[in-house]
This record gives C-alpha cells, structure tokens and sequence, in this order.
DNA sequence: ATATGATTGTTGATTATTAAACACAATGTC
DNA sequence: GACATTGTGTTTAATAATCAACAATCATAT
C-alpha cells in the first residue's frame, strides 16, 4: 500500500507544520497564510516543507484527508463491531477522538468551517447508515433518504452546539443524546 | 567564546531531552534513569543522545550549569543595572524566571534537591551581595557574612515555600517581602 | 508606471539524526 | 551458579533537515 514508514524526523516535522498551519487558521484564512509564517511557527526550514507539501492549500488537504480518514475509521468500526458492544460507546468514541481534536475540528465543521469537507463527512456517514436502516426494516429506501437528510444535519448541529459550548457536557451524554434521536426517528415512522 | 551556533535539529533534540529528564527526576533519582528511557519520553534516538552527553548524570550537570547560567545572569542584571530602576522589578524578574521554570526549580532547589547545586547558586549570590552591601556602608566585611549567611538561607527558604504553594502569590509579592526583609536587615545594624 | 520590499519555489553543499546491528555489562529469576 | 532479559556504548550507511543563496513573482505605495 505506501512505501517505508516515516522516521523519526518525519514524524515531527509534519506533525509540527501542522499544528502550526492549524493554530494560523485560527486567525485567518487559508490564502491569507504565507508558507512563510508556517515554518517560522513550526521552526521547520521553508525547503524541508517544500520536501513534503506543495503550498498551505496542499498541507490543508493533507491534515483534512487525515481527519477524514480517522472519522472513518471511527465510524466503520461502530458499525462492524461485534454484537455485544452497546452502539453508545461505540459512538462516544468518535466524539472522544473529536474532543481531542476539537481545534482543528472547530474550524473545520463550524459554520465558518469548510463547506467542502463536511459534505465530504456527511456522505460518508450516510452511505454506511443508509445501508444500516434499509437492511432490516421494512422502511423502503426513498423513505430512509429522508430520514437520513434529516439526522444528519441534525447531528452536525449537535456537533456544532457541543464546540461552541467547549465540550462541556461529556463525549458520553452526546453519544446517547445521538443514539436516542436517531433511534427515536425509526421508530417514529416505522409505527 | 564558542564555536558555531546549534542548528533547529540541535536545539531541538537538547530541548527534548532536557524536558524529557526532567519529567522523569519528578517521579524517580538520577541514578535510576536509564538513557533508554529518556531517550524513548524524547522520542530520540539513543545514538544521538550519545552525541550530546555522556550519560544521565551528564545531561542532569548540563541543565544545571544552564540554570545556574541563567540566575547568574538575572543577578547581574539587578546589581549592574541603572540606578533608575527600582530594585524590586529586577528581583521580580529572577522569580518570574523561577515560576517559568518551576518544574526543575521545584526538583533542585526543594529539600530533598539537589544541595550542592543550592550551595552553587547560594555562593554566587553570596559574592554579588557582600560586596554591595559593605561597600556604601559603615558595616564590617565580618558582620556582613553574618547578615549574609542570614539572608541567604532566608530567601531559599522563602523561595521553597513559595514553590511548596504552587507560586499563588505573584513574582511581584515575593521579590517585594525579599526586598523588605533584606534592606530591613541592614537597617537593624546600622542602628 | 515604477520602484521597493517581501514571499516564493528551487537549488547545492553540509550536517544531524536515524535505524539497525553489535559485543559487552548489569540485572533479575529460577 | 546458570539463565535469560535488559540496558549500554559504539558503529555503520542511509537519509532528512539544515543554511544560504538565487531569480522569479507578487504586493503596495509613491
């Protein structure tokens, strides 16, 4: 799949660009960022980030696909998880994991965030909790559509309350809060 | 005075490794450090380590001297400085420095610290106020030692009692009591 | 328009750090 | 005491990051 593993080096240096291209976006936009202002925050010579990105716009990308990738993570494994584990704790994980990342999660899934990328979410989560409803249920497929433009939206917002309000009720309240609505929903039409 | 100046990659790996022992003296002796471990918490090659210091205790004399370097510095400051200057904003800094560097200030200087590196720093503040102290005045080089040995022993205890409180009170509030105390001394003698 | 200054993207030579391996010493366990 | 395990100190070749320089591009004000 991908070539020899980072070392050491590599490892800090893209981890420190990145939390420097995060804590610069708290302040401005994107293209208002110099590559400049990154490696200078990162105490990263302009040549080594050159070595692994091409511009802000690209080391943006990259810390995006990431924070994708790791959603995705998160999410396939609440839904291919073994039986016994109940569905909330599964669900509290991925708000652990946004909790942990919440700056880079603020600024990206707010209302100021990036419109792009949490579309790019949200189809992902809804391909896999289409599948998820439709399965066993006698909902057909165009009713589930609906359901589903409904819980989405309506979770983002949830997200979205819960980081302006800086995390104060617990990953755990917002996981059942979430299991509790969209459960509630199914059964709401299925009667 | 020195050869070329330390890289990033340099200052960095000294400043991990530094971090990284000190974290590990708040939890066990210098002796039951093991340069593997230190350099694992660093995230740093053992080699590089090699590179650097000789060994635990290597390292442990470097931070010191760059302590000591610096309290040096902070002191000379205040005895050198114009006359303008109010002394107490010149104390204020060295404790200002203290509370930045609370964590290892707490390891060397505390009780069960390091003695012969308080008896390092105690010596040189000795010399830098002996001499200020007997020379505008009619006290005797032997009543000041005395005076000294007082004074002294005095601030380190102030010093490690703020440092037992988590620094509650300001950098101001110590340096105004030392001042108070200290000049208040001289003042008894006098009369 | 033009001049001034700052950022860019790239380069070449140099240096620091890396992973991995090694024989050896210290440590603990049965 | 013999045993396995773990840390030590050092070395190797490979590679990542460094600094410093450069012409080219962009921004802003005059």
């Amino acid at each position: 799949m991908k070539g020899k593993k980072d070392d050491r080096r590599v490892i800090y240096t893209k981890m420190v660009l990145r939390e420097s291209l995060i804590k610069l976006l708290e302040k401005k936009n994107i293209s208002q960022i110099y590559v400049k202002e990154i490696c200078e925050i990162a105490d990263i010579n302009r040549g080594t980030f050159y070595a692994h990105y091409n511009d802000q716009f690209d080391l943006l990308n990259k810390i995006q696909d990431d924070l994708f990738e790791n959603i995705k993570m998160h999410l396939s494994a609440y839904t291919n998880d073994d039986i016994h584990t109940p569905p909330v704790d599964m669900v509290e994980k991925i708000f652990e994991y946004i909790k942990e990342n919440s700056k880079l999660c603020k600024l990206l899934l707010s209302d100021g965030g990036d419109l792009k990328f949490q579309k790019r979410v949200l189809t992902l989560v809804y391909e896999k909790s289409i599948n998820e409803i439709t399965k066993n249920s006698s909902i057909s497929k165009e009713d589930a559509e609906y359901i589903h433009a409904f819980q989405l939206t309506g979770c983002l917002g949830i997200i979205q309350k819960w980081l302006d309000d800086d995390m104060k009720k617990s990953p755990y309240f917002i996981a059942e809060t979430i299991i509790k609505l969209t459960t509630g929903l199914t059964e709401l039409i299925r009667h």
